[in-house]
DNA sequence: TTTTAGTCAATAAC
DNA sequence: GTTATTGACTAAAA
């Protein structure tokens, strides 16, 4: 009926993708666009309500199927022309984790896959979507881009014809696929089209040069073993450091400055689901799957993720870091404290941050104090106990750990109490 | 200027 | 073929 969001990104999307910043290399034959900048896109839906209010109901249908419900009423006016930005900021609080966890199920059941959605819905990469739908940070963590997506999906979820709709686009992506690729087969040789999974890195370029990639920079184990080390040392590494670190480890500086950004970052997150989850979840998330507890795979307790083998980073991180880098510890430990549920107060100290933490739970903590580095991680039956275990085991050792440093200062003054 | 947030895109894993 | 991971990059915030 009248347009939802579905129309609107479709039309926006299968509109001529000039101004593609990047072409997503996926990309495939449905000409995907950015429909990012939802200003354009929204003048495009011209008067129609991007989302007719009929198609926001307010979610009674509780796509959550649980306890709290993604559906918080989208406000949107039934005002005509409403950008997606507006729509985001008048949106009331969502509960992101319902609202992947919703969407990750229907997107399953109908065995859709996530670079459709994406490319379709959200205007996002598959692995942008893999990584929103697996780890969504709580609502009041997004900053007003950040929620553009969960709007979006919201919006999805209220539409009653989303599903066929994609599925139609699916059919007829795979159609236009199978033109192509018959076209291009009879021709003799292979253009390829140059859409999906074209070799340009970035959309800008020309053709003609076919553009020499920059080969992916991976890390090796030891490397990553190495930078994880120095993050405990210090998550905000000093210029100098990073020099060290990258001549040692014979990476180039900028490579050691984007794994720390990207560490803290990931850690960040993780932090943050590992928060609600411990608060019981504002969110559904908590029952069963959640997405940061993405017991999955990373076995080998690689990733920033590797929170999920021994001892988490960022406990660890909270862990004596910081005692001699101010930064360290203020920032760090804020850091820590606030998202680690902000259960200290606010403008804690350092220590105060793991006393806050460990004041949270009171089980079994006390039995673990005796020694310092704990093997984080017993037979991990629960994830989720499993990390909440680390979690105070980490404090734990933090506050043994400054403890200790405290105790060894010759000077109480020094004391970093 | 530095840090964070958000994202892309290559590629590894399934 | 699809999904997950992760190094790199951009824009905005601090």
């Amino acid at each position: 009926m009248s347009a939802n969001l579905y129309d609107f990104c479709h039309c926006v999307c299968s509109a001529p993708a000039e101004s593609t910043p990047k072409t997503s290399a996926s990309c495939s034959p449905a000409p995907e666009s950015p429909l990012s900048s939802a200003e354009e896109s929204v003048n495009g839906l011209t008067g129609d309500p991007l989302i007719s209010q009929s198609s926001l109901k307010p979610p009674s249908d509780d796509p959550s199927g649980g306890e709290s419900q993604p559906g918080t009423p989208l406000p949107v006016p039934g005002h005509s022309g409403l950008s997606i930005q507006e729509m985001v900021a008048m949106s009331p609080e969502l509960d992101t984790y319902a609202i992947t966890k919703k969407v990750k199920e229907v997107l399953t059941d109908n065995n859709l896959g996530q670079r459709l959605f994406g490319e379709t819905i959200l205007g996002l990469t598959q692995g942008s979507v893999s990584d929103l739908l697996a780890r969504p940070k709580p609502w009041h963590k997004l900053s007003l881009k950040g929620r553009e997506p969960f709007v979006r999906m919201q919006l999805w979820l209220q539409d009653p014809h989303s599903v066929e709709k994609l599925m139609d686009m699916k059919r007829l992506e795979k159609k236009a696929y199978m033109k192509r690729r018959l076209s291009s087969l009879s021709d003799g040789h292979l253009v390829d089209g140059g859409l999906p999974g074209s070799d340009y890195v970035q959309g800008s370029q020309s053709p003609g040069q076919q553009q020499l990639k920059k080969p992916r920079v991976v890390l090796g184990p030891e490397e990553k073993e190495a930078l994880k080390k120095a993050y405990q040392q210090k998550p905000y590494p000093s210029p100098k450091t990073i020099e060290e670190l990258a001549s040692q480890l014979n990476l180039k500086t900028s490579t050691v400055i984007n794994w720390f950004h990207n560490y803290r970052s990931r850690i960040r997150r993780e932090l943050f689901i590992e928060e609600i989850q411990a608060a019981g979840g504002v969110g559904t998330g908590s029952e069963g799957g959640s997405p940061s507890l993405r017991g999955s795979k990373s076995g080998e307790g690689d990733s920033c993720d590797g929170t999920e083998s021994e001892g988490t980073a960022e406990t660890r991180h909270g862990l004596g870091i910081g005692m001699e880098d101010p930064r360290g510890c203020k920032d760090h430990d804020m850091e820590a404290e606030s998202e680690a549920g902000g259960l200290a107060g606010p403008g804690s100290s350092c220590g105060q941050s793991g006393l806050g933490l460990f004041g949270l739970t009171d089980a079994s903590s006390g039995s673990s104090a005796s020694s310092t580095i704990l093997p984080a991680s017993g037979p991990a039956r629960n994830p989720r106990d499993n990390n909440l275990r680390k979690k105070k085991a980490a404090n734990l050792n933090n506050i043994i750990h400054r403890l200790e440093k405290a105790a060894s200062k010759e000077d109480p003054s020094e004391w970093e109490f």
